[in-house]
DNA sequence: TACGAGTTGCGTCGATTCATGCGTCGAATT
DNA sequence: AATTCGACGCATGAATCGACGCAACTCGTA
């Protein structure tokens, strides 16, 4: 580690604030040099200085600043400033549609797979069960669920069958979800809503991020598929979360107008991501953060976890 | 300083009502901040907001607005005895606001109502499976979930509003019946199929049919929404059951066609039941029973279960 | 079965309170 | 000499306050 200590003076330059705020921000919300002794100058440190840009991005996205600095103090890196996203790498398509549309995704797809061809539900529950037990949510959905569902998506899309198969697997793998959902008691007040963008209809995969907060003590609110906007506001007015998780699966259900809907209603502004792969990097508002894929979700929204709501300050 | 002063938008959001509402109630129950100056903001500290909860949780069971808060501004943490769906003594009046009509269908009725419109899903949750473990699967479908849905279907369909309320409802609902089915373990291998009619995208009745089939231990598979008639005769080629319920929500989805080719596929189930309020009592083929209800369905199904049984028997 | 009475949640409006960023001042630090 | 420190104060926009009213629902009654 460098161990060059930027002065109160350089720190404020940087961020773009007056010297006197970076001293306001020390004394009322404890957000400073993380060694300081009363009288003498402050040395601001790299890890001091990544708490501050966290500070001055979220109040930059129109938090609270009270609610920001606790963000900032608890969780020094939430994630990307906006940067570093466009450089997403286009994750694995699994292109080839053989016999077995699961590919090489393991014995357990395989398995899953032939349960779901025989619609014996119990055994899908089974599998689906023993994988989150076993490897979590995140993982059970990335290297299980996904490649079967998608399998089955692109076996369906070029047959016109397997709609059946289809339905039963999604519906176990719902039901799955909700039960770790269930399984895990929330520790507080819900500050994350999860939404489909309108017209989408494919909420599994935020549902999969649901059980995934779940899983990791956070609790949320799922809307579910086909919320329009005026619903979705509605929802967001009349509970006021701090972030909102929108998912859009094709490109035609991703219109950004819905995110600059979030952004401009008439609630407190908050944090927006725009989740799943619908979303052009390009034509995103300013503002809204875009997870590549399931576990960045996970570790941008448990930047939010531990924030109790509270504006008020002593 | 006192790290727990909440402000009163901060409690409205936790409780998921509006400000005004928590005005409201300070000034028509007393149930407010313990300290208050008039004019002066409403700071809510940590016992102020458990008897808020308590406030949440009675009026969550249907108990009337102005006893919960009597009850919660003298006890802050005890509550009536709560009782299942038909109990609850009518003492005080119930007032309307925004909400949802249920008529005269039990408290408990309202007390979901109320949790709907805050999208508390954890309230809801509590609700229906307090119920259920209460009253059993029908009695609860009939006496409670029933009348709020179609209260908020009636209303949604009439003011094109609570879309985010009726998709969180039945989530919950749904999620509430799958975990019934995952509870009781089956008994044998599933001799009934329940689908959906083709292009029919309701199937909440088939999945409290499903959790009802559960709760009387009788195994069954359940296709989901929207099969068109191809995949359930797959389906029924497939796995062979011994019979096949059929629901149609309106007459637009009631082709009496998908029927008929039940009977005459290649792997006729036994029995066809044409289950919803879409089918015409007079176009239905010869050989479809057709049962009135969700109880009728239910003693269909045990009296099929139980000739099975026979006839394996013997 | 229709209607009035009672209840309840919430929107609106003008006034007030509060949180926040920053300027200023005398003393201390570098 | 150049900053910075701690303390205080100020302007401003957001949040809230109190009051009022409205629409909707339930229930008792005719």
């Amino acid at each position: 580690m460098a161990d060059e200590a930027l002065s109160a003076g350089a720190v404020a330059r940087r961020l773009g604030v007056a010297v006197t705020t970076l001293r306001t921000w020390h004394q009322r919300y404890g957000l400073g040099p993380s060694e300081h002794v009363p009288g003498h100058h402050r040395r601001y440190t790299p890890a001091d200085l990544a708490r501050l840009e966290t500070m001055r991005r979220l109040t930059a996205n129109g938090v609270a600043p009270a609610e920001a600095a606790r963000w900032a103090v608890q969780a020094p890196d939430t994630g990307p400033p906006g940067a570093g996203v466009g450089a997403g790498k286009r994750s694995a398509r699994d292109g080839g549609g053989a016999t077995i549309p699961v590919g090489r995704s393991g014995p357990a797809a395989r398995g899953l797979a032939r349960s779901a061809m025989r619609l014996d539900s119990n055994a899908i529950n089974e599998v689906i069960d023993r994988a989150i037990r076993t490897d979590g949510v995140v993982t059970t959905w990335d290297t299980l669920l996904r490649p079967v569902l998608a399998g089955i998506g692109e076996r369906h899309v070029a047959t016109a069958a397997l709609i059946e198969v289809e339905h039963l697997v999604s519906r176990c793998v719902s039901e799955a979800f909700a039960a770790v959902v269930r399984a895990h008691a929330p520790d507080g007040p819900p500050r994350l809503l999860l939404s489909c963008a309108d017209e989408e209809q494919h909420s599994l995969p935020l549902e999969a991020l649901g059980a995934a907060l779940a899983e990791a003590g956070i609790a949320h609110r799922l809307l579910g598929a086909r919320v329009p906007v005026r619903a979705l506001l509605e929802a967001v007015n009349r509970t006021g979360p701090a972030a909102v998780v929108l998912w859009s699966q094709t490109r035609s259900t991703a219109d950004p107008a819905q995110l600059t809907a979030l952004l401009t209603g008439p609630q407190r502004p908050l944090l927006v991501f725009a989740a799943g792969p619908g979303w052009r990097a390009g034509s995103l508002p300013a503002g809204v953060v875009r997870p590549v894929d399931l576990a960045e979700a996970l570790s941008l929204a448990a930047a939010v976890r531990d924030s109790l709501d509270q504006s008020a300050a002593g």
